[in-house]
DNA sequence: CCGTTAAGCTTACAACTGTTCGCTCATTCT
DNA sequence: AGAATGAGCGAACAGTTGTAAGCTTAACGG
């Protein structure tokens, strides 16, 4: 085997036993370098063969999650395609990533208000691309003005993300309740803001 | 000084030392026993006089956090009678809040997500107790039924909080924009709620 | 007034943490 | 073929953590 394939090899042993130790109990933060090291197969110093530290691997993590996510995205395009159901068709998608992938999600969940500021602007970045695609396509399937399509978008992916927090702790008969809510706060927000227009009084 | 005072002013030392120790930078899951009691000026065993542990403490923290956001309420609806704007006056009230107790907001903020079920449902119960009254709020203002009352409060609920979140790491001189932004979207959605009524179709 | 209670202290321990240093040895380069 | 590279290792160190055991001493109750 070659050395820089071996290299690569090892580097994804860590990165899948960082994945792996985050749960519902145990965050990034509460990760050592120690247990990641033992759990990949390696001693703690040859860590440092491919992190400088801790913090690296972490945004090493949140931008592969957010890779996830746009793979995420990218399904759910097609799915529209032959569904027909913007709005419902996206949320439960991304329910689902969230209950299939809910170790990944919940990274970025709370490094997006962890106490790393280079996470939060790392997983900040992610949430933006989200924001940007739907919000070009508000603004190509509406009438309306840029500036009003980007804060719609910001409020959907907003309760969206939301949402997936929630299913988290949710049983699972609980998530078509959690969808459907979903779907319905999301119509009201494109309802209003079509019809509500421009009317920015107090 | 009477024994049980002296035992209640200590107490408020730890808390204290531990509010005082959260900050961008540290989270309660980062705070150690050893730290907080140095700061309330303690040795680390004494600690135990008072709390069984750092998850008791926690959860007493998360507690007085939801006291203060109830205070917050209720100065919000004085202010309303005077002002007149309950949606502007509600979000700005909320993001003084978020700014002028920062840390406090932090804790609610990330233990909503946090590694401790405990937490998380405490500070879930604090939210709930914003939802139910905004609901309350709407049920009597519109002709909401029930069910979509609840769905409309917690959206908003989402949006405000999730702004504070916003305001917590952005410059002071972008309060304005999140504020309107925030408000536009609340607009959005109570238009959305009363014109769209309930047609729950695909 | 004297015995009881309990807050707070000091000391101690075992378990972990991140990180440095120097070594081995298979792969790579010349 | 021989030298250089670099991934991985073991041992060690200094620091921190939570917590147990036992003592002191001031406030309390009878």
């Amino acid at each position: 085997m070659s050395r820089a394939e071996q290299k690569e090899r090892t580097r994804r042993a860590i990165i899948n036993a960082a994945f792996s130790q985050l749960s519902a109990d145990k965050s990034f933060a509460s990760l050592s370098l120690r247990e990641v090291a033992r759990e990949a197969g390696i001693a703690p110093t040859s860590f440092y063969r491919h992190f400088a530290d801790m913090d690296e691997l972490g945004l090493t993590l949140v931008d592969e999650a957010g890779l996830m996510l746009r793979q995420l995205m990218r399904q759910a395009r097609q799915r529209i395609e032959k569904n027909g159901s913007v709005i419902r068709t996206s949320v439960e998608t991304f329910v689902e990533f969230v209950t299939g992938h809910s170790n990944v999600f919940r990274l970025l969940l709370r490094e997006r208000s962890g106490t790393s500021a280079a996470f939060r602007s790392a997983v900040a970045r992610e949430i933006q691309h989200f924001v940007a695609e739907l919000a070009e396509y508000l603004r190509k399937e509406t009438t309306c003005p840029d500036e009003l399509a980007r804060a719609q978008a910001e409020a959907m992916v907003t309760l969206v993300f939301h949402t997936g927090a929630d299913a988290l702790d949710a049983p699972a008969e609980q998530y078509s309740y959690l969808v459907s809510r979903t779907i319905t706060q999301l119509r009201w927000l494109s309802h209003g803001a079509a019809s509500y227009g421009r009317k920015p009084k107090d």
